[in-house]
RNA sequence: GCGAGAGUGGCGGAACUGGCAGACGCGCUGGAUUUAGGAUCCAGUGGCCGGAAGGCCGUGGGGGUUCGAAUCCCCCCUCUCGCACCA
């Protein structure tokens, strides 16, 4: 009885394809390249998720759609093995995280395999491979050897920084020194989110509302001396070089608000006595605008330099350096207070009640530039240190958050914009002082800008202020310089050297691990426990690892990691020539393999991951590593597999039901009827207790009881979780890459249906039964299967087919080309006669779907060698076009007939037709029609009166 | 609050450039076959009225443009995902 069996043929061609190394791709193209990428996983102990193997399927159908197409592929597979879930239980078992990194990627490799997966396995890396991080350390010294010409716009040697005099002349020391504020990788005391739980810093992204992203533990801010590295100084050709990508509109649109670029002034408000004023602008005026502001002025950045004259006051941050300085005597003690309070809240607790602004005044003054009017100075947590100088000049009329301030506060507010007459604004309540308007206007209360409108204003102001040394254009981002050091034992070791003096202190000067050093192994401990102090483990090191003397002076080692995002920055380019020991990748194979043509892989990535990985590769650009500006020429997200749809009521305790509708959360997140917040628990049901009622979903019991009915994220925690090992063992590889393929566009959230995979399974079982004789003893054709040639009718299926398929395979439109040829085999299964001249592209159009039935298909087909490069079916146009077609015929709009037509019938003779239809024609007597609209091939519009 | 995306049968989803709404799959109904089957094959399946022929309604809601709108424009509602005082 040989039915199809994926338990037996699957295995049987993945072993194929391994010994014969199938996938195998040659150190150059030989044919036109393509470059295929899956963002790789990240090994986690519970293996493979079917969210996985749906960007892994696209792009194995991409592939060996392709290779089909004799395009030269190259598709490679590794780990992102660095990480806490590692670290994490290094610590519960007390083992190296190396071994259970290396278990977890054996599963990881053995559940990718048996998904048929037409990987160069040969190109396998995991970010965690001593000869892998050799390189990631390379890297990173690059960037440490690297300082931004912003000049050139471009990052250079830093042997080709150029040494101030003064520099120069305090000596060698101090030159080191300037060259290390300079480097693109350099060291800063950040105030960084410290997790004391976790026992590490963790970056701005990786904490969420003040909780760690993983975990949800607390956060505190701590100063701490950190690795950071200036991705800043790229921030803006981050942003333009978008415009080259061939990537969603929406995670370009992310990347441009992440960098956050915004222009305007910076400005700066004489701090002193108001008759001190007059002689420092004069002396401005010789000076000019200073680089750094000095101790005698507040300096602000403003995206509207065109209200100064509505400055009412200034506000900075409980941070700021000058707190205590402009501090009064009467006001230090509440500064002191509050400033305390500020650095104790998370990130979270600030923002919570964002409607309430909080701050205290410091009692000093500074003078407003254009009004010469003294104005206070207060403090307040709503003004960021981390952004643009963490001093802001308030104007309450025209900004929501300065106005909400200054009606906290009493502080006045003066309309400098007069919005116009517009029905949306109140126009007199603004001018009034009693509105905020934020919008764009003509200027009021400006001297001699009176009457000028925003836009010109703006400009007008920017370049009078700067002409008198007050002010300059200037230019900030959101985007922060990335903090790169983690306190962990799993990560990369940074290639740094500390040098000693003679006591064993460190000097505070810094030297590169020479490149024949690296890499920097991690050494063994004897426990991965954390001590609790922010300091990295590392620091438990052996001596004989944390001490090193090089040219007769003592170092010691870096003892920070770097972060999980490190090894992913370039892992693309080591899949080009990954066994290379003389090098990171060779120059040669990298001018022919990159760009990565298609990046797949999940949005969670859009951000942080693409962002990061363009910055290395610009700086790698720009030192003349590597020869595109961007990695990855376009991507693809695949959309999220949500758990199977659930159906669920809402029950009080004594068991009364609640409509879903009636049902909120209380601000403690638990459920409760809205009307008089009694607790109530949701309850999953089975579909068959639940019956749509117009637009809702009721119970079948209680019709007068809305049911919820969504999917939600799968989750361990909520039980939803579908493994694809068990997939594959209920249904095979093949069906669960088919079925996911066919659940919808590949970049929607959809969510998973089991009933659905049957589906699939079935199609599956129909395609085998077209090919093979299921009822036979032994493996033979079916009785149906023809060499004869096929008809004309069938070769019209068979290249319509072809067509469809190749177009939706092109568009990455996988669900709809699966519907084609599961009309296809609907319709051969009919057929008495099935001819291999039909047959034989079907299998192939098969092919990239579902590679083992249709390997094993070819194979009784009559075939020895894989199909893999077999030369994908052409559609040929004769067989694709209709002779006759059927057209619609509309009266007033309305289908009331069909006709059968020449393919070509011109619009005189469709009209014909349609006019000749019996039905038509009674539909037109005593009619007047006053137009015909025909449109060749598809239909024809009386409109009558 | 801001931004992005999405609302089409009982369900997942199709529909080229504005031109037959519901391809394909699931489910359901009926039939054939079978010792039996949750196997296979065939047919039907948006709603309402009707015996039928046929008619009316129908792509979240309301309006508009058009001979013609799921598709274009305006307003509103709902859901999902981002961002969260960035001066």
């Amino acid at each position: 009885m040989p039915r199809y069996n994926p338990a037996q043929i699957e295995p049987k061609w993945q072993a194929y394809w391994e010994e014969r190394q199938t996938f195998r791709t040659p150190d150059l193209p030989t044919s036109k390249k393509l470059y295929v990428l899956d963002m790789f996983p990240y090994p986690s102990g519970d293996g493979l998720h079917v969210g996985h193997p749906e960007g892994y399927t696209a792009t194995d159908i991409v592939s060996r759609y392709a290779r089909m197409r004799g395009r030269c592929v190259l598709h490679p597979m590794g780990f992102d093995a660095f990480g806490l879930p590692a670290e994490e239980h290094a610590i519960r078992t007390n083992t190296p995280p190396r071994e259970s990194t290396e278990k977890n990627i054996e599963n990881f490799t053995r559940q990718l395999k048996m998904l048929g997966f037409s990987y160069d396995w040969n190109r396998v890396l995991a970010t965690t491979d001593v000869e892998y991080f050799k390189w990631t350390q390379w890297i990173f010294l690059v960037l440490f050897d690297t300082w931004f010409d912003r000049e050139q716009q471009k990052g250079r040697p830093i042997a080709e920084l150029p040494i101030p005099e003064e520099i120069a002349a305090e000596g060698e020391a101090a030159v080191r020194r300037y060259q290390d504020r300079h480097r693109l990788a350099y060291q800063a005391d950040a105030l960084v989110n410290w997790c004391p739980a976790l026992g590490t810093v963790l970056a701005n992204e990786e904490v969420i509302d003040g909780k760690s992203e993983r975990g949800g533990h607390d956060v505190v801010r701590i100063p701490l001396r950190q690795w950071m590295l200036r991705i800043t100084a790229y921030a803006d050709r981050l942003e333009k070089d978008l415009e080259l990508l061939d990537w969603p509109e929406g995670v370009k649109k992310l990347q441009r608000d992440w960098i956050g670029r915004s222009t305007g002034a910076e400005v700066d408000f004489f701090l002193g006595d108001a008759d001190a004023f007059e002689a420092w602008k004069s002396r401005r005026a010789e000076t000019g605008f200073p680089e750094e502001p000095g101790e005698d002025v507040l300096r602000v950045y403003t995206t509207r330099p065109d209200t100064l004259f509505g400055a009412t006051y200034m506000v900075i941050a409980p941070e700021h350096p000058f707190v205590p300085r402009l501090t009064t005597s009467e006001q230090k003690e509440a500064v002191e207070s509050y400033c305390r309070k500020a650095a104790s809240k998370s990130d979270r607790e600030r923002t919570e009640g964002s409607k309430q602004k909080t701050g205290v005044f410091t009692g000093a003054y500074a003078v407003n530039p254009v009004s010469g009017q003294p104005i206070p100075i207060w403090i307040a947590d709503y003004v960021l240190i981390s952004y643009g100088t963490g001093a802001i000049m308030a104007v309450p009329a025209h900004d929501t958050r300065d106005f909400e301030f200054a009606q906290q506060f009493d502080l006045p507010i003066v309309a400098v914009v007069d919005p116009g007459e517009s029905a949306d604004v109140d126009r007199e309540a603004v001018l009034a002082g009693q509105a905020c308007f934020v919008g764009e206007g003509t200027a009021i209360h400006s001297g001699p800008y009176d009457g000028l409108p925003t836009r010109e204003f703006k400009e007008r102001i920017t370049a009078d202020l700067s002409d008198k040394g007050l002010a300059r254009p200037a230019v900030h981002y959101k985007l922060r310089d990335w903090l790169f050091s983690r306190q962990r034992f799993w990560g990369e070791p940074f290639p740094i050297l500390h040098e000693l003096d003679d006591e064993g202190r460190p000097t505070g000067l810094l030297r590169p691990v020479p490149e024949s050093d690296l890499p920097v192994d991690l050494p063994p401990l004897e426990d991965y426990k954390p001590h609790g102090r922010p300091e990295p483990p590392l620091e438990k090191a052996p001596e004989s690892w944390l001490y090193v003397t090089l040219d007769g002076k003592r170092y010691r080692r870096e003892t920070n990691t770097m972060p999980q995002w490190a090894g992913s920055c370039w892992y693309y380019l080591r899949f080009i020539d990954p066994r290379n020991d003389q090098r990171f990748v060779d120059a040669e194979k990298e001018k022919a393999w990159m760009p990565v043509d298609l990046y797949v892989g999940g949005a969670e990535h859009a951000v942080l991951h693409l962002l990061y990985a363009r910055f290395w590769h610009k700086v790698l650009y720009d030192r003349g590593y590597v020869s595109t500006p961007e990695p990855f020429q376009k991507l693809v997200n695949q959309g999220m597999i949500l758990g199977e749809m659930e159906y669920t009521t809402y029950q009080t305790g004594e068991g009364v039901y609640v409509s879903a509708a009636d049902v909120e959360k209380s601000p403690e997140g638990q459920w409760q009827r809205r009307s008089d917040q009694v607790a109530v628990t949701p309850q999953r049901i089975e579909p068959d207790q639940v019956e749509k009622r117009g637009d809702r979903f009721v119970l079948k019991d209680h019709p007068e009881i809305e049911v919820e009915s969504r999917a939600y994220k799968m989750s361990k925690s909520r039980g939803n979780v579908v493994n694809p090992d068990a997939i594959v063992r209920d249904y095979g590889a093949d069906a669960l890459r088919l079925y996911e393929m066919f659940m919808g566009p590949l970049e929607a959230t959809k969510p998973w249906s089991m009933a659905g995979v049957h589906g699939v399974r079935n199609f599956l079982d129909r395609v085998w039964r077209l090919v093979i004789d299921e009822g036979a003893e032994t493996m033979r054709l079916h009785p149906s299967f023809s060499e004869e040639p096929a008809t004309d009718e069938q070769r019209r299926v068979l290249h319509k087919t072809i067509e469809a398929v190749t177009r939706d395979t092109e568009g990455m439109r996988f669900n709809t080309a699966i519907a084609r040829m599961m009309e296809f085999v609907n319709y051969f299964t009919r057929q008495e006669r099935r001819p291999r001249e039909a047959l034989e592209p079907f299998v192939l159009l098969l092919a990239p779907y579902a590679p083992h039935l249709a390997e094993e298909l070819w194979q009784q087909l009559g075939h020895d060698e894989s199909l893999s490069y077999e030369k994908w079916p052409e559609a040929d146009p004769r067989w694709t076009r209709d002779e006759t077609v059927e057209v619609p015929v509309q009266v007033l709009g309305k289908v009331r007939a069909r006709v059968s037509v020449p393919a070509d019938a011109d619009p005189a003779a469709l009209e014909e037709a349609a006019r000749n239809e019996p039905r038509i024609a009674r539909l037109l007597e005593g009619k007047q029609v006053v137009k015909v609209i025909t449109v060749p091939g598809r239909l024809v519009n009386f409109v009558v009166r």
